[in-house]
DNA sequence: ATAATATGTAACTTTTAGGTTACACAAATG
DNA sequence: CATTTGTGTAACCTAAAAGTTACATATTAT
């Protein structure tokens, strides 16, 4: 891969992403560790990882050879973010449906 | 397609389907009205609404030869259940933070 | 009834994502 | 120093997603 994706829905789009984000939420992992976890190889193992490093969803610190991956909370954030932004809508909703009960239910001015 | 795409973040995981969301919360609209959004044909666009329904992110209401495309709560509850998931993990290593904290800071059983 | 409109669907093409193997290289190990 | 271990990367293959055009169909309008 070279770069076409630092979009982080696209990152959380793929199971395997997301079963690394799951084990990494138990233990910190080295790439190979992490491998181990999976019937796919290595080399694909690393590039999901290089995925969720560069949307924000863990960091990595090398140790020697080894490379530790750790959750990290940004990328989570961005989707909260992004979830934030249609609760928004719902209340706006909700509150749209409240003051019409109120305006059929009676109509005067209300209380 | 067929059907091979119930995944709620795959469905996200599209910029068009996210834009259809957004346009989504300012209005309902029809699959037309919609399409008229996109540079695509409307066929992909209609395509792009299947999945954001199949995967609960929208309802439609047929009015005689129309389709009217809202929001709908499912998809977004979903999702947050997801992240609602990772946001423990968050809690539980900032109390292990304070735990460290407490230790190193005094060494006594603390107050 | 005819024409126009709003849509679904099938068949096909193109693009992109995910996977593999092969190789390079730096750090640990004997 | 030779070997093993942990990893990155390039080149390639395959499968799946996204898009297109062409056509079918049901409603609405004239």
């Amino acid at each position: 891969m070279t770069q076409p994706t630092p979009d982080i829905f696209q990152a959380i789009g793929d199971p395997s992403r997301r079963q690394i984000l799951q084990l990494l939420s138990q233990d910190t992992l080295t790439i190979n560790a992490l491998a181990a976890h999976f019937e796919m190889s290595r080399p694909a193992v690393s590039k999901h990882i290089k995925i969720l490093h560069s949307t924000g969803f863990i960091v990595i610190e090398d140790k020697g050879r080894e490379r530790y991956c750790t959750l990290h909370r940004d990328g989570f954030q961005a989707l909260q973010q992004w979830i934030s932004f249609f609760d928004v809508f719902w209340q706006h909703r909700l509150k749209k449906l409240e003051n019409l009960l109120d305006n059929t239910g009676h109509k005067s001015k209300g209380h």
